[in-house]
DNA sequence: TGAGTGGCTGCTCATGTGAGCGCACTCTGC
DNA sequence: GCAGAGTGCGCTCACATGAGCAGCCACTCA
């Protein structure tokens, strides 16, 4: 769709605009139009494609919302998603972020959720944000997969998120109170048997769409990596970890990596996470976009909810 | 084609937009976009339409060059015209008007001349102009309608018109020396007979295509009313005379007036006008609206090569 | 709990549409 | 002047398309 073919001369540029007026805005079939000018209907069509090569009828595909729609389709493209939104954010600061980003996947979970499914959401801040603005389910069953970690700046834990949604689905909450990592595998296994524990993680098969955030395996790009020790931090990056998908930890390429901190944390395992049909992740900040590029590659995600700097950061290096 | 509608979801909007890309900008056939999106192509063809009727496809018509392609087609349809071209000058006095004018009208008759056609060149200013930048056309015979006026300041006459033409194309001449208005009728009988005159008058019937000018009966807007005694002056205006098309005198609804100056003048009558199939008009100057109204009214003139002002100006209180 | 209701989806047939082919006309070189 | 190439134009057939209608599903109210 170049711009080329210069219409001949006046004549043909008028005639050709009105045809192409007819044909596009006014909805006339290509019959009617020969007709009317007096010409075959092949003239008709040869004017049209002559209008849209010489870049005298200009199609424009572009929404006036917030939502970058190229964006969207390329992520969608690129990693084979199922859903991929991306928000244009006017702020770029991590609060404004994470709630612009939020609301649009409440929206989209608002969209797609089907009085069938059961939701599961993990622990993250942008998860908690999309929680509180989330509209009211159609009884959906809401199931917790993760512990929490207690942040300085917040109030919100999972826990929260989760009974926020189910209560205004009205569907069963499935929530228990746990950190999200405790100091050894023993401890974890212990907190695993607590019955709330138990019944939420006997709930996971049935879970059929999840939201969880992302992290970069760095400082300040991952609540897990903060909360973890150095030692940890360390380890876990000499693994080759890359990414964490709410507790999930994967490597550059998407693949999982098994860990000794996976045994101590209260979240559900790669394995889990993959049974689950729909894992819709929520990533913001423009710094973790390898974190994202892992995350999409690793197959246990089937969409996303962005915002555009993030976006294209994640396809420029892809 | 109002914009109402809004998609409903952000899942929604992407799909809808990737859709309409694939249509509108690809080139896809629905079918293929069915099968690449898993869905039936009725599918397809009712998210296309919400895509239009919600605004996120907009189609948009303009040509990037100098014609107005939306005046000229309301100009065409108002007045029931073969031709119609408005261009958009930048300057709006006289001689920029004229110029672009004279361009614009020598791509037309450059684009619609064909090898069997006769041309006849009334005297205009604008005429002059067009002639002057006229490209060389396939051998057409050129006839001069009328006589000249001698204007201060300007060496282009009528006859310079006819013979410029006629050497660019390559085809027979039919000009002569004589003035548009005499005396006299007895001087304007005398100079009829002249054999130059008379020969090429005697082509007036075989004349197909002829440009003209437009003048308002008012000082400073026709040259004929500017070069007439101040008694022809008011005498034709209290006959009603509106319009002057290159010497043809016309009232404001369109009908010829017939005038005692006629008598006087060397040029083609009202209906030998008419007789010729195609007769463009070149006026420009926005004062002159009435007169090109009543020109457009005549039933005399099949085409006009005007600019965006005076085009707006005569549909305005059409 | 069960029939009514509204919205969504996909099928059917008449119509619209596009690629290929042949005709006629024009331009060009001999 | 004439033959060949190029080009614009319209016809034909197979296919795509759109309007209308039937089925399905979830929701609603009795």
């Amino acid at each position: 769709m170049t711009v080329s073919d210069p219409v001949t001369g006046p004549a043909q540029v008028v005639l050709t605009a009105s045809v192409a007026r007819r044909y596009y805005l006014d909805g006339r079939s290509k019959i009617e139009i020969a007709e009317e000018f007096g010409m075959s209907r092949f003239k008709v069509a040869r004017l049209l494609d002559t209008a849209r090569t010489s870049g005298l009828v200009r199609i424009e595909i572009r929404h006036e919302g917030e939502i970058d729609v190229d964006l969207s389709a390329q992520l969608r493209d690129r990693f084979g998603l199922q859903h991929s939104i991306v928000v244009a954010s006017p702020d770029e600061d991590a609060q404004a972020l994470r709630e612009h980003v939020g609301r649009a996947a409440a929206q989209l979970l608002a969209e797609i959720i089907t009085p069938g499914d059961v939701l599961g959401l993990a622990w993250a801040r942008s998860v908690s944000a999309m929680a509180r603005v989330l509209p009211r389910l159609p009884g959906t069953p809401v199931v917790q997969l993760t512990g929490a970690l207690t942040l300085p700046d917040g109030p919100d834990t999972s826990v929260d998120a989760v009974r926020d949604v189910a209560t205004a689905s009205g569907g069963v909450a499935h929530y228990f109170y746990a950190p999200l990592t405790v100091a050894d595998a023993a401890t974890a296994r212990a907190l695993r048997q607590q019955p709330e524990v138990a019944r939420a993680f006997g709930q996971l098969p049935l879970v059929t769409k999840a939201v969880a955030g992302v992290g970069l395996w760095e400082a300040g790009q991952s609540t897990l990596y903060d909360a973890a020790s150095v030692h940890d931090r360390a380890a876990l990056r000499d693994l080759g970890v890359c990414a964490d998908i709410s507790g999930v930890l994967v490597a550059a390429d998407g693949t999982p990596v098994p860990t000794e901190l996976a045994e101590r944390m209260i979240a559900l395992s790669a394995e889990e996470m993959r049974a689950i049909p729909e894992v819709i992740v929520i990533p913001y900040g423009i710094r973790k976009a390898a974190a994202v590029r892992a995350a999409l590659r690793s197959g246990l995600v089937a969409g996303i909810v962005t915002h555009t700097s993030l976006a294209r950061a994640v396809l420029d290096e892809a």
